[in-house]
DNA sequence: AAGAAGTCGTT
DNA sequence: GACGTACGACTTCTTG
């Protein structure tokens, strides 16, 4: 925290408490969870409380100080607005029984806290601000409560709690003006007007602080404000008039009262004695950390001279340690380890080396380099069975992760541009050692990288493939880890999205996590930052280190448990290798094409829009759904068909093309949605074609996309900056598009590999149905034979629509897709889709089964599994809501099938990729689209790529059906599709 | 500038 | 009263 004490005046410095809302943020800041003794007393907002009491006393040193508590029954303020803090009144038991053990905490430690009944914390804080005031004492308020903002002048601050609990704003005259747009003394003014959600106090609805400032300054006060409202305008003027009798009635209620007769004089505010055996059986009662208790008698000692150390002998602590003495304990009370490592450093290949040598792990016995992904990938040579394993993991859980070490690295990654910023390499002992990305000279990038390959094997990273990206910024290769904490992560919970490592971390660990500034993302240029910025960025991302170590002791945890070693270490890591690959080189696209497409659609599109301006006798905004109602719902008189979640008309193309038809009487109508439907389509594509343009990069003409491997729930990758995974191809136009996707320099055609029905086959293998097995082992045309059975007629006199329905129940199936569904997409009748339904089930009795029990099953275990043993949780199965809980069910149907072709898809590109190296070939993967893969083939490899990339998809797994993957080749993706 | 809502592209 | 999974991206509109 930096130093903000100002020169203390004569007389001391006054710190005044207000004690209901700051145990309330501390309340809702710390999960009550991590904060429970062992008989089941919540203690979080008394640890919070007293954290950052003694944080404070510490930094700001008062010589004085009061806490300040609301009194239960009713205020004044209740009487005038019966509704006053409605909400927080019902406050959750679990804090209101902290609320008297914080105060006899305070006793304890000799600091006064005062009640005044009848009156509110605030008032007191009011008073006690003022009378320290008037004795020229300086003053800080920490409260969570906006309202004490009004007390603010040159001699009160007020510390005010960010978001983050914990990171206290220093609220002066300025830093209001500047965050409010208002004095402190006009505060109660704005804050009248839009209300305090906190306190259940209405605001004038749609007026925020930023209009009440603007208000405010233009007629100096709320009495100005609301005399003139006569002369705003617009919805805002009109809610305001509306509501001048509540903010006029809030503006009393916010007043804080500052002269109340509290019996109690400045003196009585100095510092007690701590009567350290009371604190300390307190502190035992609530079964906090030594550490803790520590901290806190350490910081509330600040003032009084009081030397935790002596009073607090206690028993040996933890004999877990490690050898070297004075290292930080990895496995200490983790709510509270933000030690920061040591910082070491070194500028030359022979002190890295020395430092790697004496804090390391040992080199492995053999050395490894990146050829170690060869070996992975031969552990899945040979048809991996699918019973169901891709390793031994209890084998690979052998290997204790015990002694490890983070290797962390920090920059930007985007679109084919990758720039390392630092590098952090952090060991268990504690040392840490920092590497500037621009201060590595060949000599150390050798060190390093003879020092990552002897040391991979007990390396832990938080994401492997951006780490790829950036080692390789700096000329570096890297090889499989041990662990990935990112990839380990999202195998422990798919559904949970961690935006960053802290979130991760507060996340898995349950604890409070300062955020990583966000000012060092590169806005400056690198010679602007001052010494002391790559100073603090050194300690930044040595703390991101520490991070990555506390998450793998918990997440390897998890993982074990789990027995999801091998699908960490033999699927989802070896895949970030392969994508790494494929984002790197990218895909070359032909812009002369992209540049055509982009200019036809363009005409089409405005060609479209001018006839839909001129029948609409307006010019509205197509792409407006607002302004499109307007049009079509009012003006034209159609009567809308469909509404959407908020309840408005839609305009989608359903509804659309519902209306075309229904239209043709009216001319009109008829005309402007016609028009509409192509402008639709065609400025879609147009937006499509320029989102690939704009995402081309200059230096080598190709689209690098970023897989994403740990954002769907199922374990599918996705595509993003471009998304290259949902490019058109339903019907021709769109998928001309895919003509610009070509071979680049020193490449003559594209493969397209994909699988036909995978997730059928699944379907077929994990019920064990006979007859969907025999229909794919027959190598007939699958639909067609299917329907034979379903409508128990011969395959040849199958029609084209029974085909067609039985295709789509089947892929519908595997959605959950209810009957009503099934009719609409069909266009059939209900009944006949029941009808459909009874007969294909009883075509395919163990189908139905399997997807019956997989259902009950995740409602019992509360999770589904693939193949692999991805596990994905479904706690809305024991919903009480039936839109959630039917919801649920159709996602946990899914979600093996879905998972497990996705899982297979990753085995396959790993051989692949393999495979084609094995060969020596110069033929690469260049997108996957779930289930299909595109390959840049070099000249002259056509046939044997061919067969290598084939021969791994249809071997990646071995079910009871084949697995059939079609393939084409062509000059481009659209020539290539078969 | 950020977020919500609506729409639509893929598998 | 809704009614197929899983995504990403674009635009408008509102709010700040």
């Amino acid at each position: 925290m930096e130093d903000r004490t100002r020169t203390d005046s004569q007389e001391g410095k006054l710190l005044v408490v207000d004690g209901h809302s700051l145990a309330f943020r501390a309340y809702f800041a710390l999960p009550v969870e991590s904060f429970t003794t062992s008989t089941g007393h919540p203690t979080n907002a008394v640890w919070g409380f007293a954290t950052m009491l003694a944080d404070v006393i510490a930094a700001e040193k008062p010589t004085h100080m009061g806490v300040a508590f609301d009194v239960k029954g009713g205020t004044f303020r209740n009487k005038m607005l019966p509704q006053y803090k409605g909400t927080r009144e019902a406050a959750p038991e679990d804090l209101l029984s902290q609320l008297p053990v914080i105060q006899r905490m305070l006793k304890a430690l000799g600091i006064v806290y005062i009640e005044k009944p009848g009156f509110e914390g605030d008032d007191v804080i009011g008073t006690l601000a003022t009378m320290g005031e008037k004795q020229g004492f300086k003053t800080l308020v920490l409260s969570g409560d906006r309202d004490a903002f009004q007390l603010i002048d040159d001699d009160i601050t007020v510390l005010y709690p960010g978001h983050h609990f914990k990171d206290l704003k220093h609220m002066t005259p300025q830093a209001v003006m500047d965050k409010y747009k208002v004095r402190p003394d006009q505060y109660p003014d704005l804050a009248a007007m839009r209300g305090e959600t906190a306190d259940n106090i209405p605001g004038v609805p749609g007026v925020g602080d930023g209009f009440a400032a603007k208000w405010i300054n233009q007629y100096g006060d709320l009495e100005g404000v609301l005399g003139h409202a006569d002369e705003i305008g617009g919805k805002k003027g009109e809610a305001l008039r509306d509501n001048m009798e509540q903010v006029r009635l809030n503006r009393k209620v916010n007043a804080l009262v500052r002269d109340l007769d509290l019996g109690v004089t400045m003196d009585d505010l100095k510092f007690g004695t701590i009567h350290t055996d009371e604190a300390e059986g307190i502190f035992k009662e609530l079964q906090f950390g030594e550490r803790s208790q520590r901290k806190i008698l350490k910081g509330f000692s600040t003032v009084v001279g009081f030397d935790p150390s002596s009073g607090s002998g206690r028993g040996g602590s933890r004999a877990d340690k490690k050898a070297d003495g004075g290292a930080p304990d990895a496995d200490q009370d983790e709510r509270e380890v933000f030690t920061q490592p040591i910082e070491d450093r070194v500028d030359d290949a022979r002190s890295l080396e020395e430092w790697a040598g004496s804090h390391l792990p040992d080199p492995d016995d053999s050395a490894r380099s990146t050829r170690e992904i060869n070996e992975q990938a031969g552990r899945l040579s040979g048809d991996v069975d699918t019973r169901h394993s891709v390793g031994d993991d209890e084998a690979l859980t052998a290997r204790s992760l015990d002694d490890i070490w983070v290797l962390y690295a920090d920059g930007t990654a985007r679109q084919g541009d990758y720039a390392l910023r630092d590098l952090a390499l952090l060991s268990r002992d504690g040392h840490g050692l920092v590497i500037q990305g621009d201060s590595l000279d060949p000599a150390m990038v050798r060190s390093l990288q003879h020092l990552i390959d002897t040391r991979m094997g007990t390396c832990v990273i938080h994401g492997y493939k951006e780490h790829i990206h950036l080692l390789e910024n700096a000329g570096l290769s890297l090889p499989l880890p041990v662990f990935d904490t990112k990839l380990a992560g999202y195998l422990v919970q798919p559904d949970f999205h961690a935006d960053d490592l802290e979130h991760a971390v507060a996340h898995f660990l349950d604890i409070p996590v300062r955020k990583a500034p966000v000012a060092s993302q590169g806005r400056l240029p690198l010679d602007a930052e001052s010494a002391s910025d790559r100073e603090e960025e050194g300690s930044q991302i040595l703390r991101q280190a520490r991070y990555v170590m506390m998450l793998t002791s918990k997440l390897e945890g998890l993982i074990q448990e789990r027995r999801q070693f091998s699908l960490l270490r033999t699927i989802e890591l070896p895949t970030s290798y392969v994508l790494a690959g494929m984002e790197s080189e990218g895909a070359k696209v032909d812009d002369a094409r992209l540049k055509n497409m982009h200019d036809q659609f363009s005409a089409e599109a405005r060609q479209a829009q001018e006839i839909a301006w001129d029948r609409a006798g307006e010019r509205v905004n197509l792409q407006s759904p607002k302004q499109l109602q307007k049009v079509l719902f009012d003006d034209m008189g159609l009567q809308p068909t469909h509404k959407t979640k908020t309840g408005s008309y839609s305009t989608n193309v359903a509804v659309l093309q519902d209306l075309y038809i229904k239209s043709v009487d009216n001319p009109r109508a008829n005309d402007f949605l016609g028009a509409l439907l192509r402008h639709r389509e065609t400025n879609k594509l147009k937006q499509i074609v320029q989102s690939l343009r704009e995402a081309v990069n200059p230096r080598d003409g190709r689209i690098h996309t970023t897989y994403e491997q740990t954002v769907a729930a199922t374990g599918r990758l996705s595509s993003v900056d471009p998304n290259l995974q949902n490019i058109p191809n339903r019907n021709a136009t769109g998928r001309e598009i895919r003509s610009a996707f070509v071979p680049g320099e020193g490449y003559e055609a594209l493969l397209s590999s994909d699988y036909s029905q995978v997730e059928l086959r699944i379907m077929a293998d994990l019920s064990g149905d006979q007859a969907l097995i025999d229909a794919f082992k027959s190598g007939a045309d699958f639909h067609r034979y299917v329907a034979s059975l379903v409508y128990d007629i011969p395959m040849d006199d199958v029609t084209s629509d029974q085909r067609s329905h039985v295709k789509a129940m089947s892929y519908g199936l595997a959605y959950g897709l209810s009957t009503y569904g099934l009719a609409q997409q069909l266009k059939i009748s209900p009944a006949a889709a029941d009808v459909l339904k009874s007969k294909y089930f009883a075509t395919f009795g163990k189908v139905h089964d399997y997807l019956e029990s997989l259902v009950s099953d995740a409602r019992e275990k509360g999770y589904t599994e693939t193949m692999f043993g991805r596990r994905r949780y479904f706690p809305g199965l024991r919903s009480t809501r039936r839109q959630v809980r039917d919801a649920a069910e159709r996602a946990a149907l899914n979600a093996p099938i879905q998972g497990s072709a996705a899982d297979i898809m990753k085995i396959a590109m790993i051989k692949a990729r393999h495979a084609l190296d094995q060969a020596g070939l110069k033929s690469r993967i260049s997108l996957q689209i779930h289930d299909e893969l595109l390959v840049e083939i070099a000249p002259g490899e056509a046939d044997r790529a061919t067969r290598l990339v084939k021969d791994s998809m249809e071997h990646a797994v071995s079910l009871a059906v084949p697995l059939d993957v079609s393939t084409g080749i062509g000059a481009d993706w659209q020539l290539a599709a078969h």
